[in-house]
RNA sequence: GGCGGCGUGGCCGAGUGGCUUAGGCAGGGGCCUGCAAAGCCCCGUACGGCGGUUCGAUUCCGCCCGCCGCCUCCA
């Protein structure tokens, strides 16, 4: 069974699944009131590897994702356009999973959104009060950090340091820096939903502690989202659920961040790139191998010409899938993917398996070369194979050409039969300044867009 | 101030008390090719600084310097 690093532990330790033969994931989505960034883009990617991972070893996932569908955001940027709330949300919300789309990330199992689930917010928030860890203010309901024994686990500092630590203008109607809104009262012109505090909106940490309880039960296996949620978002949905007995989630896994120039990527350091800019101007899957050549809770820098360097490993993988497809279809050689599952394992070692990938790459070419054909097609087929499981699909095909550039190369065959060598290579010039890639083969001129 | 992390060859990025000291990209030489492309072969002796432990440290310990993250909305 895969170990996996756990926040609240601190160590690697086995993931041990609450129901053998299956693993419940929720991880955290995204407030939808503007485009993703390369930030989004990793979290999703990482979890998305996970889960195919998971799923590639024979477990049944269930992966939970939500939509923040409202929130302060969501409100200003209403307010601003002149628009409503839900109508902002509906359209970031659209964009959100078009830009998943376009980096090859599998659709939620669930995609709860918090709007839906008002109601048992509402029913957690009276049970949290009942309880004694939370208490109604002029504004608001704030859940009592102090309710907690082991508030500060996840940001593994204690509940002291925290306070000492608050950066922010204590609210006064607060009776600790620590606690948070479970609930807050809707000022004239926001939107509200009822509830036995007057009209009003669920503060953003409760939504998660509801939608992961009600999809997928306590004491579900994996909770996961960017380091950046670990405190105080997780921290507080886990204070929630704790404060009422549940076990919540076994095991917290986060993330490292996206940095540009060495500071972390984000929109309010304004320095983020958004994920389909990105998507346009190069492969989306060479973002993919970018975000796996790193281990996950590392940072990763993202530049044009880190960019470009993974482009450039991409572009050799799908060379070698283009050439697999010449060979016979043999077993993937299995020493090898005992290897891809060991790295795995260890704590999602994706940089040991891009270290795989390029060796049995090279293995399976060699082999090619010296006519070991069948040691190349398994090799060939490993990498395929991990490539997959990994969700990096490579291109073997060569893609469409138009039927003029074909003829361009019919004509190219033709002038190299005759040893026409001008006449071939202006040819060849003329289908390479049309965009396509021109290789010789053994069938005659090869092309493919470039 | 508290807590945590990082500093590796031109660039990105793993890793390890010594042993064959990743991988990718870029670069140089060669093979193949009519010439290319793709592929193959060969080439780089790097671990922030100063001490310490050790037969031996990039890897362990201490100090220092530099950088970053969280403690606030944030993936």
């Amino acid at each position: 069974m895969i170990r996996l690093y756990d926040t609240a532990r601190g160590e690697v330790v086995p993931l041990e699944p609450r129901d053998p033969g299956k693993v419940s994931m929720y991880v955290c989505g995204p407030t939808v009131y503007g485009p993703a960034h390369l930030g989004h883009g990793r979290f999703a990617l990482v979890f998305d590897v996970l889960r195919r991972y998971l799923e590639w070893s024979g477990l049944e996932v269930t992966y939970v994702s939500n939509i923040t569908d409202i929130d302060d955001k969501i409100i200003d940027r209403a307010a601003r356009e002149g628009r409503a709330h839900d109508e902002v949300a509906r359209e970031w919300e659209a964009a959100w999973w078009r830009s998943m789309e376009a980096i090859g990330v599998a659709r939620p199992t669930h995609d709860p959104h918090a709007t839906a689930f008002v109601a048992e917010m509402v029913a957690l928030i009276e049970r949290l009060i009942a309880e004694g860890a939370a208490y109604e203010t002029d504004d608001g309901v704030y859940f009592s950090a102090e309710a907690v024994t082991d508030y500060g686990l996840l940001a593994r500092q204690s509940i002291e340091s925290l306070q000492a630590g608050a950066r922010v203008e204590v609210d006064e109607t607060k009776r600790s820096p620590v606690d948070f809104a479970l609930w807050k009262k809707a000022k004239p012109e926001e939107p509200s939903w009822p509830s036995p505090w007057g009209p009003g909106r669920p503060g953003w940490h409760t939504e998660c502690v509801v939608m992961s309880l009600g999809l997928l039960g306590d004491g579900f296996d994996i909770h996961g989202g960017g380091q950046d949620l670990a405190f105080p978002h997780h921290e507080n949905e886990r204070a929630q659920a704790r404060a009422l007995g549940h076990r919540f989630a076994a095991h917290w896994v986060h993330n490292g961040f996206v940095e540009v120039g060495g500071e972390k990527m984000s929109k309010s350091l304004g320095n983020f790139t958004d994920l389909d800019d990105l998507a346009a101007r190069s492969d989306p899957r060479s973002y993919r191998l970018l975000v796996l050549r790193s281990h996950y809770r590392s940072p990763i820098e993202v530049n044009e010409g880190v960019a470009a360097d993974a482009s450039a490993a991409l572009r050799r993988l799908d060379a070698l899938a283009r050439r697999a497809a010449t060979w016979p279809t043999v077993p993937a050689d299995a020493a090898t993917l005992e290897r891809f599952r060991e790295r795995m394992d260890d704590d999602l070692d994706t940089p040991a398996v891009v270290d795989l990938m390029f060796r049995t790459l090279h293995r399976a070419n060699q082999a090619a070369d010296e006519g070991r054909v069948d040691e190349a097609a398994a090799a060939g087929a490993a990498v395929m194979e991990m490539t997959g499981a990994v969700g990096l699909e490579l291109l073997a095909d060569t893609g469409d050409v138009p039927a003029e550039v074909a003829a361009l190369a019919r004509q190219r065959d033709e002038a190299r039969t005759a040893r026409d060598w001008a006449a071939a290579d202006a040819l060849r010039d003329a289908i390479v300044a049309a965009g396509y890639v021109v290789e010789d083969t053994a069938e005659g001129t090869s092309v493919r867009p470039g």
